[in-house]
DNA sequence: CGGCGGCTTGATTCGAGTCAAGAACCGTGG
DNA sequence: CCACGGTTCTTGACTCGAATCAAGCCGCCG
């Protein structure tokens, strides 16, 4: 049960790229954080990563692989949430409100490895910088944005759409940690179980993709081939997750006035 | 276009009381808050109290009546997100992530009046009482956790139990802001386009909940008859709003931290 | 080699949407 | 005070999209 713990380790340059996007921008303060996070050795597989109902004492962010964040009804059937990417926090949610979200899990879609951090040191850190603390709020914010945005698509759209809109999600999600594959690295229950449907039906409807050419085969998994044509069928603006820009207009708003009170 | 501004106003108390909620224990912020508070005279009837694709420099928050928030796709079907509240802040998103978010809409649901406070002003505050960055920090993190769970109710429940637990959730939020009645200020098309349903099937399951003796008519709304029955058929657990007890562990895990640095 | 999880396909059922028309209710203005 | 037009509610008939059931297939890993 060792643990690595240096702010230089390779896993961290998705976590620093991220918290950079959010408007961390000074070095000391990133460095801060990622001194505190732990590295447990080792890589989960399907087992989950979070387990619902379990309290825990920390905090965990996705170092690298492909995470889910579900919940399940009484009945058995699954509802995912979110995928989470590198650099994507896994359970923000349990730090700041602890009693609340018990009952969602998080499990592993490709292998993974986790950072840790201690719920007291981050609590530490984000009293003594206050940037970190927006940041994660403007984290929480665009996690809230994504959700309306999926409710939007599942409430309203049929199957087809819902579909295309999942797959065009998940490429914004992969461009914002700076992975360009095409590819998706779901299996058709992980698309069926985020956007509502069957898994016979998600087949179908991977079927029609493919036959309108929006998708092609990539061996075992599939290809994204159009992707306006995706954008334009699901109804996707990638608008609302675009790091950069919201981060130009941030520094405008928020440094500024924080300045003048200082002075 | 004369306003008010003082933070005795009577509609503060429940803003006041939200606040409180959400971890702001000092009068000092909540006052310094309340003053930069207008209250444009008037009423919203229905009209749109955000409009989408409409920049603004100042942030709303409902005082009086319910509204809702909304977004449509381009063939004109609207999916509602949340149903809001007194002293529920309407476009927070639009403060901290500018660009995010334009397409979303809020409205009126019954006669509402409602609180501004620039951008600026606010943003002002924030940085001088980190409380209150936190305390809306966690507003956030309460409405993607309500987000979830509405998306676990309308990708995986029939009709029946997406209907149930939508009243359960409206029950719940009426009840963290102090109001008691047990009647259900939406209309069936309300009620609708926030289950992720068409009007008419709204109706037939209304119908069959009034049958079971869940719901009982109050000439032209809906009165609640069986609580507890809704929720075991929704699955409602309305803990992940459970302010107060939230409010405890917090006050454990932040404020003590950051007492400790300033020693 | 055997087994198992993911994919594929067809047949059938069923829940929910659509269309249509009428009734009850609302606010408004004559 | 009542007549009007517009929402909201209600109900029935019909259609359709998606779930379910069932079976066979493929490729992978032990």
């Amino acid at each position: 049960m060792t643990s690595v713990k240096r702010s230089k380790h390779q896993g961290f340059v998705h976590l620093r790229q991220r918290l950079q996007q959010l408007g961390v921008d000074s070095d000391s303060v990133l460095d801060a954080l990622l001194e505190r996070i732990n590295i447990p050795p080792g890589r989960y597989r399907s087992e989950d990563i979070i387990v619902p109902g379990k309290e825990s004492r920390h905090s965990t962010v996705l170092i690298e692989g492909v995470a889910c964040m579900y919940e399940r009804l009484s009945n058995g059937s699954r509802q995912i949430f979110s995928f989470q990417y590198s650099g994507d926090f896994c359970d923000l949610a349990r730090n700041v409100l602890p009693v609340t979200n018990n009952e969602v899990a998080v499990a592993a879609i490709t292998p993974c490895s986790v950072g840790t951090i201690g719920h007291n040191d981050l609590n530490r850190l984000i009293a003594q910088y206050p940037a970190l603390g927006l940041a994660l709020w403007r984290a929480a914010m665009i996690e809230a944005s994504i959700l309306r945005k999926r409710l939007l698509s599942i409430g309203r759209q049929p199957a087809l759409q819902r579909v295309a809109y999942l797959i065009c999600e998940q490429l914004a999600r992969q461009d914002a940690v700076g992975i360009e594959s095409a590819c998706i690295p779901l299996s058709q229950l992980d698309v069926a179980d985020a956007a509502g449907l069957s898994t016979v039906h998600v087949n179908r409807t991977f079927k029609e993709l493919l036959r309108r050419g929006l998708l092609v085969r990539m061996g075992r998994t599939m290809k994204v081939a159009d992707r306006a044509g995706l954008a334009s069928l699901g109804e996707f603006d990638g608008k609302y997750l675009n790091m950069p820009r919201l981060l130009s207009r941030w520094q405008l708003d928020i440094q500024l006035p924080s300045q003048l009170i200082k002075s």
